[in-house]
DNA sequence: GTGAAAAAACGAACGCGGTCGGTTTTTTGT
DNA sequence: ACAAAAAACCGACCGCGTTCGTTTTTTCAC
C-alpha cells in the first residue's frame, strides 16, 4: 500500500499545524515553545523540522490559511454596485478586521509580509492574488467611469494599497486607535487619491 | 572626582556600539553573536546588558545615529525653489539611499520602524521629526500654490509617506530593482496623488 | 515471507540570546 | 583615610530554536 505513509504524513502535518494554531491563539507566538507544540501534537520536537523549516514557517502557514479564508470571502462580494470609494474602503476594512482581532499575530505577519527575509512561491502567489483583486476593483472603477482609464491599473492598485499600509502602520504606532478611526483615515486618504491635492 | 565613572561608562558604551557596528557591517546582524561583540569590545558578555536592553537595541541605536545623520542633511536643503514633486521625490530618494546601501540592515530597521514591538520615546521622537519635515514641505507646497490649502497638512504628509512606504515594500519584494526605477515609481505615484485619478 | 534500502521519528546535544549571583571597582560620607 | 554604599563587571547558567546521529517504521523486489 503506497498510501499509508503519505496519509500518515499528512496527518502529522495537520496535527502540528493544529497544535501550533491552538497554542499560538491561546498564549501568543513568542510564548509558545517548540516543545509545547510537539507535546500537543504528540510527536518529538525534532520531528516538526521534517514538516516545517522553522518556527516562523509554522506561523506563516497559519497566517496563509487565515488569509486564504479572508480572500475567499472578498472575492465573492466584489461585484457590488457601490461607488468605488466604498468598495475600496470595504475591501481593506475587511482585511483589517483580522489584524484588529489578532494584534500580536498581525505584527509578526506584516513584518514578514512587508519585509520578507526571503521571497518564496507562496508569498509571490499571495502578492499576485491580493493585487489581482485590487486590480479588478480598479478596472471596475474605470468601467463605471470613476477612475480615468488612462491611469495604469497596477500603479493605481499600488497607490491604494500603499495608503492602506500607511494607515496600518499608523495603527501600530498609535496614531489610529479604533476601527472607526481606521476607516475614517482610509476614506480621507482615498478621497485625496481620487481627487488629487492640487488646487 | 565624580568623573571617572562617567567617563569610563561612556567609553564602554561607545566601545560596544563600535564593535557591534563593525561586526554587523562585516558579517550581518544574525551572524554576529553577543559573545563576539563582547570580545571585540574587550568586555564580558553580560556587561553589554548594562548598556543595552538586548541585541536588537544595539542595532536600533546604530540605525538611529545613521538616521540622525540622514535627517540633518535633509533639513538643510529643503528651502529650494523647485516644484513640490521634485522636492518630495528628492526627500525620499535621499532616504532610500541608506537602505539601498544596507539592504540587510534596511530590512531589520524597517520591520522595527513600521511594526515596532513597543513604542518608546526615541521612536516617537523620530516619528515627530520625520513627519515634521514632511509637514513643512507640504506647507511650502501650499504657500507656492501647488497644493490646495484646504487639505489637512498632516493627512497629506501621511499620504506621501505611505506611497514611499509602498514603493519600499515593492523594492523588498522584487517589484522594483534599481534606484532609477525607484524614483520613477515614486514620481508616478506622487503625480497621481497631486492630480488625482478621477477623469 | 524476508531482508535490505528509504523514509520518518526522535533523544541528545549545540549555539545563542539573555539572566543571575557574586566579586571588583569607584564614589560617598565622615 | 577608611569603611560603607553604589555601580560596573563577568563567569556560570538557563531556556529555546535548531541540528545531528541513531533508531524505528515502511516499502518493495525477490
Amino acid at each position: 500500500m503506497a498510501g499509508i505513509r503519505e496519509t500518515k504524513k499528512q496527518e502529522t502535518r495537520k496535527a502540528i499545524s493544529e497544535a501550533a494554531m491552538k497554542l499560538f491563539s491561546e498564549k501568543g507566538y513568542e510564548q509558545t515553545s517548540m516543545e509545547e507544540i510537539a507535546r500537543e501534537a504528540e510527536i518529538g520536537k525534532a520531528t516538526i523540522y521534517g514538516y516545517f523549516k522553522n518556527k516562523q514557517e509554522i506561523f506563516i502557514a497559519f497566517c496563509d490559511e487565515e488569509l486564504d479564508r479572508s480572500l475567499e470571502k472578498l472575492e465573492i462580494n466584489k461585484t457590488d454596485n457601490k461607488p468605488i470609494l466604498e468598495i475600496l474602503v470595504g475591501y481593506f476594512a475587511h482585511d483589517f478586521l483580522f489584524f484588529e482581532n489578532n494584534r500580536e499575530f498581525a505584527s509578526h505577519f506584516l513584518r514578514e509580509m512587508a519585509f520578507p527575509q526571503e521571497m518564496n512561491e507562496t508569498t509571490r502567489e499571495h502578492d499576485q492574488r491580493y493585487l489581482g483583486i485590487l486590480d479588478s476593483i480598479i478596472c471596475h472603477g474605470q468601467e463605471t467611469g470613476e477612475i480615468d482609464p488612462r491611469h495604469d491599473v497596477f500603479l493605481t492598485a499600488i497607490h491604494f494599497f500603499s495608503l492602506y499600509l500607511g494607515v496600518l502602520v499608523g495603527w501600530f504606532r498609535g496614531f489610529v486607535n479604533s476601527s472607526e478611526e481606521f476607516e475614517q483615515r482610509l476614506s480621507a486618504l482615498f478621497r485625496q487619491a481620487l481627487d488629487g491635492v492640487r488646487p
